[in-house]
DNA sequence: TGTACATCAGTGAACGCGCGTTCACTGATGTAC
DNA sequence: TGTACATCAGTGAACGCGCGTTCACTGATGTAC
C-alpha cells in the first residue's frame, strides 16, 4: 500500500493518535511500542515517521486528546444530569465508578499517568500534563468544588489505589469511602 | 572475587535489596536494570540470579523494604514529637513535605509506585503492595484520621500531582492546598 | 590442628528478544502543462 | 481533458542498543576426616 491519498493519511494520523491515547492509558507509555501502537490501526511501523516525530511527540498529542476528551465527557454527563442531582456529586460518582476504575483506556488519563509522569523528562509531555490538570481543576471550579486541588488528589489516587489493589475487597471500599468522605465534605 | 563468604553473600543481598528498595521508587520498576542495580552495590549482573529467583522476586521484596521503612520512620516522627503537636498533623507535614515530593527514592513507596501497580501482574509485588497499603492504613488509624482510606488517597494523589508538576508554582500549591484541606477536615 | 576436597558466590560472555529509529524502495496520488 | 512527471505515505529490512536471564568457569570458602 504505498502512497496513500491525503485524504486517507490524515485519516491514519487521527486513528493512530487515538489508538495511542487508548493504549497509553491501559498500558503506560512505555508499555506500548510504535510496531504495537501502528499494528493496532492496520499499518507496519515504519511509516510512523511520516506523521510523528518521535514516539514522545505523539504521547502528548495522545495525551492532549485523552485529556480533552474526557474532560468533554463529564461536562457532559454534568449537563445531562442538570436538575436531578447536584453537579458535583454527579463529578464524584462518575468518577470514582467501578467502570472507571475498571475502564482505564477510556478513562481519565491523569490517573492513568500521573504517576509516570513524575519520572518522565519530556517537556511536551510535561506541558501536556499541566494542561490537562488545568481542564480538570476548571470542571472541578464549575462545579463549585470547595478545594478544587485537594479534591483532584484525592480522586487520582483513589483511581489509582483502587486498581492497584484490583481483585481484591479493598478496591471497592476505596472507592466507597472516598466518595463518601468527599461528599459529604462540601 | 570469586566465591565471597556467606557473611559476605549475605550482606551484598542486603545491599541489593537495599539499593533496589531505593532506585525503584526513584526511576520506577522498569526504569532500572538488573546490570544497573549489580553495578549499585560493586557487583556484576551475573550473580544477580544466585540471589534472586527473579527481577520481580527482588521487586517484591524492595517493595516491603521500602514501605517497612518508611512506615518506621514515620512513627518515630510522630512519637518525637508527641505533646507539641498533634500525632496527625505531624504524620500531614511529613508527607505533604517539599523533601517528601524531591526525595522520591527516600520516600513512600506507595505514592511512587501505585500507578505502575495498576498495570503490573506480578502476584508477588501487588500482595506487597496490599501489605504496605495496610501499614499506611494502620498509621492513620493510630493518629486516629477521620477517613484513614480517604486521607491516604489524597496523600498519595497529592505527592503524584506535586511530582508530575515539579518545576511549576502548581508543584507547591498542591501541597498546601492538601495540607490545608486535610487539616481542616478533623 | 592440618590437609584434601566439595561447594558455591561472583564473573563475564552469550542467549534470544524487542525496542525506537532510519532508510532505500514502491507505486498510487497529486500537479503542471 | 489528457498526459508526463514529481511527490510522498506506507513497506519492511536493518541499525545499534539494552533488556532479563543462562551458563561454563574461577578459586576462595567451608567441611570432612
Amino acid at each position: 500500500m504505498p502512497r496513500a491519498s491525503r485524504e486517507d493519511a490524515e485519516r491514519h494520523r487521527e486513528e493512530i493518535i487515538d489508538a495511542a491515547s487508548r493504549l497509553f492509558r491501559e498500558k503506560g507509555i512505555e508499555g506500548v511500542s510504535v510496531p504495537e501502537l501502528m499494528a493496532a490501526v492496520g499499518l507496519t511501523h515504519g511509516g510512523f515517521y511520516k506523521q510523528f516525530k518521535s514516539k514522545d511527540a505523539l504521547a502528548a498529542l495522545a495525551f492532549e486528546r485523552a485529556s480533552t476528551k474526557i474532560v468533554g465527557e463529564l461536562r457532559e454527563r454534568i449537563a445531562a444530569a442538570a436538575g436531578t442531582l447536584e453537579a458535583r456529586q454527579v463529578f464524584l460518582d462518575a468518577y470514582l465508578a467501578p467502570e472507571h476504575r475498571d475502564n482505564p483506556a477510556m478513562g481519565c488519563v491523569l490517573s492513568c499517568l500521573a504517576g509516570d509522569l513524575g519520572r518522565d523528562s519530556d517537556q511536551g509531555l510535561r506541558d501536556a500534563f499541566m494542561r490537562g490538570m488545568g481542564r480538570m481543576i476548571e470542571r472541578l471550579e464549575a462545579v463549585e468544588d470547595p478545594a478544587p486541588l485537594a479534591t483532584l488528589s484525592t480522586l487520582i489516587g483513589a483511581v489509582a489505589l483502587s486498581r492497584a489493589t484490583m481483585g481484591t475487597p479493598l478496591s471497592d471500599e476505596i472507592l466507597d469511602a472516598v466518595k463518601d468522605s468527599l461528599s459529604t465534605q462540601k
